[in-house]
DNA sequence: GAATATTGTCCACTATAAAGGACAAAATGG
DNA sequence: CCATTTTGTCCTTTATAGTGGACAATATTC
């Protein structure tokens, strides 16, 4: 991989850049907006001259990959995009079980279920089932968050070394939305907790009325590659934290290898 | 648009590739196998050199949009994929309204319930439940099949004049698996008659053991642009091929716009 | 185990696509 | 209403990415 090039292929400016790195970089920047996006905004997002992501999008439309939505020039990702995602989650021995795990999880216990993942050194959700009660809490799928945010965050990073973790997180992602930063000391203290119990819960830590609580699916070296997590409201009743804590450790250990 | 260029963008051979296309021939060619797949054969498939197809697929792990799978050289989709599918599924008010639609229906009546619709000339399943019963009929989502196999084909062409229909659909499609040839004016019969009643039931067409029911999801023009399907036993009982057909109309008619 | 096929990487060549600007048309806003 | 911004398309230029071939290293077959 060429030295310049950063986790999951970032490319840093360059004064010509390649046909299939910006279309890379136009479906990054969408899943990252989160909504349809006139061309002219995704050209000032990546930087990109608007001839280029015109003749690009134009192309990524005519392929069903991208769609023209609304009656402006907005474009988002279109239903081959959606095929292709289905026949990864089809495909992916993990993905399937997860599905059903979640189905079940939802169903059992009416909270949101997630399953969660790393992208580069961001935390994403992969999947959910948003819960039936009346705080109902829902997270949107794909977008990147800040690692010490997040309960599945500390299990995701628990086969690192602390010096490890540091040079993996960002600066700036200790920072918590409300402001307060996450002292680093604490945060690998944390992921120590994490490992040795099994599992991971937070209580107001990415917003001021959410609960997560985590347990990790691990492969067989032991490698944490997703986590299964509870979303639920702060003011939970500890046993029914327990009881939730418990059925994730149960599932995730199933789904884990061996 | 290029006037040589085909429905849906697959360019015909050419001396040399654009790297997008080479991109989006390599995303479609994995679709259609439907399967991970080794560099090398996906050179084959779609004509390429290997050394474009190497570069390519190394830079598409890279962002994740494909995955390298098994210990052998093979690739097939990758997480990123799927997170862009899931955006598309969350931000398309239509399929977001048709998962739910689909969980009750497949909930209610334990029989397969899928959503489908067209692709270029082609007629895909585009989300589905599989049923729960003992003769559980699983399709694959996002493989092509050719129009005339399927009920729900008959709907989605049902605002094209025989001329049109015949000029869409490949000669070879009239061909069914089983070797028998639908005749084009049946063919155009059926159609006619499934738009009169606004459904369309067949029995043993793609393949002998299986009824599908189907029931249109029309835009505010009154094009069928997607349907409601049903996969049952081709020896249910007619009273609940009725009444599952009854669900879907009923449901198809609360999707649709107006 | 020799013969054949496949894999992954590298290189030089040149067709071509990304760039950057220009343009009219349409939208926006003061 | 005029002024400004945004939109979509078109054109020329030139850096470069796709090609096709070669290569050693494995696999595979007989």
């Amino acid at each position: 991989m060429d030295a310049i090039t950063n986790k999951r292929g970032v490319k840093p400016a360059r004064e010509r850049q390649n046909g299939i790195d910006r279309a890379i970089e136009i479906l990054d920047a969408l899943l990252r907006l989160h909504a349809p996006t006139k061309v002219g905004d995704l050209a000032k997002q990546i930087g990109a001259p608007r001839s280029t992501l015109y003749s690009i999008t134009n192309r990524l439309i005519e392929a069903g990959i991208l769609e023209a939505v609304g009656d402006e020039g907005s474009v988002y990702f279109g239903q081959t995009a959606h095929l292709y995602g289905r026949a990864y989650a089809d495909a992916n021995p993990l993905h399937r079980r997860c599905r059903e795990v979640l189905d079940r999880l939802a169903m059992q216990t009416s909270a949101t279920a997630q399953l969660c993942a790393l992208r580069g050194n961001k935390y994403v959700v992969v999947d959910t089932r948003d819960g039936s009660g009346v705080f109902r809490i829902t997270t949107d799928i794909g977008v990147e968050v800040p690692i010490p945010w997040t309960a599945s965050g500390r299990l995701l990073l628990d086969h690192m070394t602390a010096s490890e973790i540091l040079d993996f997180i960002p600066e700036e992602d200790f920072q918590l939305p409300d402001g307060c930063v996450v002292e680093t000391e604490s945060f690998v203290a944390d992921i120590a907790r994490a490992r040795s119990e099994g599992s991971c819960m937070t209580n107001g830590l990415s917003d001021r009325f959410t609960c997560c609580l985590a347990a990790p699916i691990r492969d067989r070296r032991g490698i944490a590659v997703a986590t299964l997590c509870f979303i639920v409201p702060i003011d939970s009743s500890s046993e029914r934290k327990r009881e939730l804590l418990d059925r994730l450790v149960e599932s995730a250990l199933e789904l884990s290898d061996q």
